[in-house]
DNA sequence: TCCTAGCGTGAAAGCGCATTCAGAAAGCGC
DNA sequence: GCGCTTTCTGAATGCGCTTTCACGCTAGGA
């Protein structure tokens, strides 16, 4: 950009007759100016429209207004959700946010970090499962290690347990296993899960929730039950469909992402099967759209928003040197009519 | 932040026994530079881990790498498809995105504006209705027109007659004017339409384009049958709750929105008329979860991603001093099962 | 062999601002 | 009324980088 040079603090001093230092001054209110002149800067700041240039302000070494914020992909209604959280407490601490979708390619989210160490944004947060994957958790660990040691602050929502970063963590595990319980007491023994890919922690710590809290019934999950698929509505319906296909045993579906359930509906729909009265559905995340379908979904319900938000607070308040703080956000069970108890075979 | 200071370039010139000025273009390629030295310099960087300040860059004359994106809330699904386009195509360019939800606040969006143009944003799109309000259109302009003098490019996706920018408009009038067609010729003559606020653009022109469609039926809309609420979920909820107290007359009913036709169809849930049976239901958007609604919506489909992408060409494309672009992407009415021709009264 | 291009390199200027430092003006006690 | 402290102002410095600018070197032609 730049055709034209544009306005600086130097064209406000010289309009308004005074030192740039002075103009600085008057402008940022650290230091007492004389009122008229005070007066006549900001009329000159005011007539030529100037705007301090940020960059020469981080430069110069006033505070970095911005954060950056890393998540899957924005418009997946837990991330919308999250993010809504993070803007707003953004909002209110005055900060830009920089926001970046990987779209789920570590590759991206690493050569985001890097951009956004340029930046000298002052925090970063990233949003949503990590992976289980040594390699890529040591090129994170790259990139993240330098920018802390710089003073950046970091702060992630889930996942994580190698990086040293405060966390909010919601409850996955705990979540799953209690969303279990509520089904077997409703009578369900026979399960089949629609996972996504097992290299997120997310889907493990929920797997494994729901896997013990079935244990506590007595209920095992075979492995044959469970299918594996993509983080999304399709990925969902996939998964469905193919569990339709092999001849679905199971009196139950538990879909790990709700997102994924919605997908699993249509299929079950597409299908002829009625919900809940062929098969009980369950999501987790409790995304806002879930409670308007027919039959609304029972999910665990994860504050979302309030998760983006303690995240920001986390990566705001200045933590240098003390240990890594963790925030742990439970869910909580809504039964919705999507479930109910199986009716006699 | 700063706390033990950054590695600079300056560093990593002393560790390859080289100027400065040779480091510095050995690692952005500018000039040739002798391999050798390349290879130290190259070296020494990723040793000391370093990374350019971009600050520095920017104020030096590099190039400003980072766009604005301004919209109304992230976490409603039209924006967050649109998001997804502009952050696909940002990607692409190798741009970083900044976004800000304004959650239609006027002053705030203008307060952003600020921000942006204080980062040297080298674009900055709207994204979102505008209000139809000229003391805020002015407060825009004041802020847009240094910015675009100064060499800022900016785009806008929707609204702004008055605004000197590029743009991409959905054809919501045309739209409009299509669905209402389409309903008329399923057989439909009595209408009620739950409108977001009138001082927003495309709720004026959804409107002015749906009494027009009704018009070539000979159907009249009486400015009874129009209630107004905010642009949300629960919005629509409200709205469709006082139609129904005030005793429903029509058969068909408009949501200007997706997202309000949601609310709306809990509303009739909730007080046990059933979609299509007792009364049709229509939105616009087209955002992906109305199609897993029962019964899925009949509604008019934007390309919310293409949107998005296309907003962020306009803006990269360079268009100094030419005139302003106008890009529009018709939409196309969709009839799913929330639309039937009327059962005889 | 000498002179001229031409390529690479380093020194230095400057981007726009905050801030330090020194000095001018103003206020105080005596 | 004089010397002192206290305020406030302006000149100058530096943040980290890109980019001239000028110079030294090698290669090629005469």
């Amino acid at each position: 950009m730049d055709d034209r040079p544009h306005v600086t603090l130097e064209d406000v001093a010289r309009e308004a007759q005074v030192s740039l230092a002075t103009a600085s001054r008057a402008l940022n209110g650290t230091t007492k100016v004389r009122s008229d002149l005070r007066e006549r800067v900001l009329a000159a700041a005011n007539q030529l429209a100037y705007t301090p240039n940020a960059h020469a302000q981080a430069l110069a070494g006033g505070a970095h207004r911005t954060v950056g914020v890393i998540c899957h992909d924005v418009s997946d209604p837990y991330f919308a959700g999250i993010s809504r959280g993070v803007m707003r407490a953004a909002d209110e601490a005055g900060l830009l946010v920089m926001l970046a979708s990987t779209f789920r390619d570590p590759q991206k989210e690493i050569a985001y970090i890097s951009m956004l160490r340029a930046q000298r944004a002052s925090a970063i947060l990233l949003v949503g499962s990590g992976f289980e994957d040594r390699e890529w958790e040591r090129a994170l660990a790259a990139e993240i290690e330098p920018y802390q040691r710089g003073g950046g602050q970091v702060a992630v929502v889930s996942r994580h347990r190698t990086l040293r970063v405060d966390s909010v963590q919601p409850e996955n595990r705990e979540g799953a296993a209690q969303l279990a319980r509520t089904l077997t007491a409703q009578g369900h023994r026979r399960f089949a899960v629609l996972a996504g890919p097992r290299a997120l922690t997310t889907v493990v710590d929920r797997l494994r929730g729901f896997r013990e809290g079935l244990a506590e019934a007595g209920v095992e999950l075979a492995e044959s039950h469970i299918v594996e698929a993509s983080f999304t509505r399709d990925g969902g319906h996939a998964a469905m469909s193919e569990l339709l296909a092999r001849g679905l045993d199971a009196t139950c579906v538990f879909a790990v992402t709700d997102v994924m359930a919605m997908g699993a509906l249509a299929a079950l729909r597409e299908a002829g099967k009625s919900v809940p009265e062929d098969v009980s559905l369950a999501g987790f995340d409790d995304i806002p759209v879930v409670r308007d379908l027919a039959p609304p979904l029972t999910t665990v319900a994860l504050p979302l928003e309030e998760l983006g938000e303690k995240v920001m607070e986390l990566a705001v308040r200045d933590n240098r040197g003390k240990r890594s703080r963790i925030l742990r956000m439970p869910g909580t069970v809504v039964v919705r009519e999507s479930t109910r108890a199986p009716t006699a075979p």
